[in-house]
DNA sequence: AGCGTGTTCTAATCCATATTAGAAGAACGA
DNA sequence: TCGTTCTTCTAATATGGATTAGAACACGCT
């Protein structure tokens, strides 16, 4: 194996590691320690590729943001051109549950630790997190525009209660208890009946 | 005032400072010099109530578990007694989001450090979880017995859902931006359509 | 006033953990 | 094989923060 390639290997080992420490421990409780174990290699080995715990951790956080955003934007571009806009509801439930449940412990620490991150982090954090809720205002903005979408709720506050349904699905969720097709399936359709006209 | 008023007010001043902390810091975080601070006492001055910083916080999470359970409990006695099952769900919605929005930091923090607790202190604070979750699900019972709510999809599933709604709400919701009584105007209604039959 | 008890403080102590220094190891090219 | 560079380690260092010790303070009683 080249050099290089193993050196990215090392990197990645311990950004994944500190991922899944973060996403357990949070901010303050991740110890370099910890992640060190995880990723098999000594404590100090941190510090040949990020100049502190601080900026490591912070990378944890806007992966895991980016994580979400591009697989949820693949999702509705992968989708038939003639997709209703509930249908593309329906496709961002999915990806957001996909990404959150199986697909990756980096989104999972951005969605816990958001309110806890340092200042100055928080700050770029927010714009990833207005980004991303760009995306779900046009889902619905678009729902409505086609009367998909009952108009008689404040929208924004229906799309939050939809995002934290979605991103406290981790609290729950147990892959042995039930397949994560199951819990997709019934996240859109109460959230489809939720939002949809009697 | 007499000595054991003030003492006992002292006690609840570092008390609540915690749950503040604790709240917007997550559970490594809270230092015990930042509790003092909001108390206004040194830090030390914990120690003359609690035996340790953790004994301190696990209290703060048990009152919150405890605040939740009871203002929910007691709103919905509260009800008239022939109040409908999807009636007393709105009522439960109102309650959980009135005492995780206004009423208590306390809830707050015990929400969201639920993932990041000790595995000592996770454990009674399961305990806890469980309960409120047995009220939540008997409100959904009767509301299935009573066939108020669609029997077509997985309750548990469902219920969890709402409940994360609830729970991210603190994340957006913002007194500045809405009233308490729209958001939960707003909740009742879309919880209501998405677990009713069209 | 003076004593005793309950409460809070100031000044250590002590440990955990981030970080730094510098050596050892491993890959690569000559 | 040897030297160079990149990577990782071991062994300090340094700091922050929980905890402890014991002094000061405050209240209530006689």
């Amino acid at each position: 194996m080249p050099r290089e390639r193993k050196s990215a290997r090392t990197r990645e080992r311990i950004l994944a590691a500190a991922a899944q420490v973060l996403s357990r421990k949070g901010w303050a409780g991740t110890r370099l320690v910890d992640i060190a174990e995880v990723a098999a290699v000594q404590a100090p080995a941190v510090y040949y590729y990020w100049p502190s715990r601080e900026d490591l951790l912070a990378e944890v956080v806007t992966t895991g943001q980016q994580a979400t955003l591009e697989h949820v934007v693949a999702s509705l571009a992968a989708l038939p051109a003639d997709a209703s806009a509930l249908d593309r509801i329906d496709g961002a439930i999915a990806a957001h549950l996909e990404v959150v449940l199986r697909r990756s412990e980096f989104s999972l620490a951005a969605i816990r630790n958001a309110a806890q991150l340092p200042d100055d982090i928080r700050e770029c954090q927010l714009v990833g997190q207005r980004e991303y809720a760009d995306v779900w205002r046009g889902l619905v903005e678009d729902a409505v525009a086609a009367g998909e979408l009952t108009a008689d709720v404040d929208t924004r506050a229906a799309r939050m209660l939809v995002l934290g349904a979605l991103n406290w699905a981790p609290e729950w969720w147990n892959p042995d208890r039930g397949s994560l097709e199951d819990v997709v399936a019934t996240t859109q359709h109460v959230v489809r009946r939720g939002l949809t006209p009697h």
